[in-house]
Parts: structure tokens; sequence; C-alpha cells
DNA sequence: CGGCATCCTCTTTGATACTG
DNA sequence: CAGTATCAAAGAGGATGCCG
């Protein structure tokens, strides 16, 4: 990217992660952990290959990822994030913060990945009895289900299932993100078609 | 700009705003407060005119910006942020406190303003004493001056001066940051070229 | 299959000149 | 002051090919 020219913070964030998809690629990285390129590839549904291709390399050579290869029995290359990366999470989250208001309408035909459900819960979701047992919800639309574990009062999402959640909610993301920003009521959330399975309780304590 | 197509808070934001010059046009509105065009071409070197009636335009579609038609006498334009906009003032003190990791290197031919000095002032400067005497600092580099005021433990920049300041700070906009971030001393600063008047201890008020 | 590189087309940006 | 108009250069997107 071309540098703005400008000795301002901003302007020097923007030259370093301003370019198209790099900012995306911190996401999954930051929501996922170290990732295959392949697994990159299938978390970001649009991108074109040599477009990662390139971005992974100009976030190598700026110092924000670290490619690791995997041992000869595994022969895979894993992407890492480098702590200045890791850093970028501050900016992530603000980005999502303020992104959510463009969440309300259903995506027409917008990609979902469940870990995507990471932002809005730890925006919408807070633990408001932290002393109470630990709670799950499992998360379904398509593709891999995705978990939110709430215990010590701490709020996080991941890729995966859980043997016994107190809550599976199945059906379509806007209307899970409806039922986790309460903008929905069970009972409306039911209504527009999400099976809600197990004790929808558990939501009042976080979205109280 | 094209939509990434999905369904995620982060990607719908940088279909928003993630467009080159964007964010550094509401850089400009947090700062400064309502703008005429001709301010926001000034303090945005490098920007193409008709990049900057492009983004307004969108801008103002996607109800970030409001334009504002002064009275006749008057006869010109002024851009404002909405409240929508006025959200986006995370986003960009996140990207401002990440990036200062770069503005550690003079600026070889960067071109600078001086209330862009506010983003590293409010990260680097604490008031530790709150309940002491208000202290302005005076910025000098080249165009316009801008003053750091701090008082009831808040740290504020604005573009202007102030009658008795309690320190002026004359030099490159490298060496006021090397002091600000307590990188460099004031003995450090002054060998190499900024020249300090007044009480330099205002300092330790606020950088310890 | 994982990890790209090439080729081609289309879109966005940048520089400059000009206007009501 | 507040933009448009024009044109060249750079970047993004899509399809496909290559290689261990």
């Amino acid at each position: 990217m071309r540098s703005y020219g400008q000795y301002c913070s901003v302007a020097k964030a923007l030259d370093v992660i301003g370019d198209r998809w790099t900012l995306l690629i911190v996401r999954e990285l930051l929501l996922q952990g170290p990732c295959r390129y392949t697994d990159l590839r299938g978390a970001l549904p649009g991108i074109a290959t040599n477009m990662l291709a390139d971005r992974l390399r100009e976030l190598e050579a700026a110092g924000l990822v670290r490619r690791e290869e995997a041992e000869p029995p595994v022969a895979t290359t894993l992407f890492h994030l480098t702590d200045a990366g890791a850093d970028l999470s501050p900016i992530v989250t603000a980005l999502g913060a303020w992104g959510v208001r463009y969440m309300a309408e259903p995506a027409e035909n917008d990609e979902f990945r469940n870990h995507w459900f990471a932002f809005p819960a730890s925006l919408f979701l807070h633990d408001r009895e932290p002393e109470g047992p630990p709670i799950a919800i499992e998360l379904r639309t398509t593709g891999r289900p995705a978990v939110i574990e709430v215990a010590d009062g701490a709020v996080s999402t991941r890729l995966g299932t859980t043997p016994s959640p107190d809550l599976v909610l199945s059906g379509s993301p806007n209307l899970i993100l409806g039922l986790l920003s309460a903008r929905l009521s069970p009972d409306r959330a039911r209504e527009a078609g999400l099976e809600i399975k197990g004790d929808a309780g558990v939501l009042e304590r976080l979205t109280g």
C-alpha cells in the first residue's frame, strides 16, 4: 500500500493495516489462533487466493505474522500472529463493536461462520452473577457449530461443541444475534423460526 | 467499496469505513470539529481533490457525515460528524495507539500538522496530580501551533495558542514526541535541537 | 491436498487542469 | 470556496496452472 506520507500515528497504522482484507486476516488469526493457508481461505469467503498469499507476505514483512513450518510428518505451514499482530485486538474489537449496527437486518447472500459470533457475544453478554455455575451455549447455523462459554465472569466463544450445553440455539445467524443482543425475546425468536432447546433462562443472567 | 459479503460486524464496519482516506477524514472531523472542504484538504496532505469529494459523498450517504450550509452572508459549507460518525472515535483512537510504534524514527518527508499531537498526548500524558493547578503546553513545529491543556485530570489538545503557557516546545515533531513519550529526557531533547522554554518540570507530573 | 504463481480484466486511485 | 473532468497508473478479482 502506498503510504499516506503523514507523520501521524493513525495514518501510520493505516499504512500498515489499511489494505483490503488485511484486518480480516488478522480477525481470523485472533479468533482461531494459528491457521493453515487453507483454514484462512475457508474462513475468508470471497478472497482471491493470490490476494491471501500477497497479504500474508505483507503481514510477515511488517512483523505482524510469523510463518512456522511444522515437522516433516505433518508438512504444513502455520501462520501465527506475533505480539505486534496480537496488539491489533483492540482495533478489531472496536470495529466489531461499531459494526454491529449493520447486523440488524438479515444478511441476504452474506457468508457466515459460527465463530464470528464471538464479537457480538462479548459485546452483548455480561455475567451478572459471576459466582454462579458456568454456562455453555451451543450455536448452530450451518457448518461447524460454536460454543459460548461463561465462567468466572468471563465470556468466550470458540468453534466446537460441548458435552451438555445449557442451551442450544439452531437457526439463522440473524435470529441468534437478535436473541444475544436482547433485540428479540425468546418467544419472538421462536416464532420467527429459531429452535431453542434447553434453559433459555440463562440468557437473562447474561443480557440483563 | 465492494462489500466483503460476510455477515460479521468487523467486515460490515470495513464495508463502510474501509476505503482509503475515509478514516483520515473522520480523524480530522474528530480532532477539529466541523470543517470546510478546504480545511479538510489542508489537513489531509496528499489527498486528491476528487477523492475528498467522493469520500465526503460516501460518508454522507452512509449517515456518518452531515453537510450544513451556512447562512448567505457566510456562504460556506460545513461538514459535521453525525452521532454514528462520532462513534468511530474508539476505532480511530485504537489505531492511533497501535500506530505510535511507527513514530519513533523521524519522518523523512512526511507532512505534519500540530493537532495530530492529540493522539500521543492523550496516550502518554496522564495527570498524576489531578488536584494541582491546570497546565498549558504550547507546541510549535511549522504552521499553526497547538496547545495541550491539562485540567481536572483531563488532557486535551487543540490548535491555537494560550496567553501564558507553562511550557513551550519548539522543534521537530519527532523530538517533541520523544519528550511526551518520555523516550527522551529534556536534556537529551535539548541536545538534539529542541527548544524548551518554561518549566520542564510539569512533564514529570504528566509522564510519571 | 496445501501453497502458491500467472494471466487477464475490471475497478480504484492519483495527478492535474479546469469551473460555477 | 467547493468542487468536476480527464486520463494514466496501480490494485483487486477471477480463472487457471504448477509443483512437492
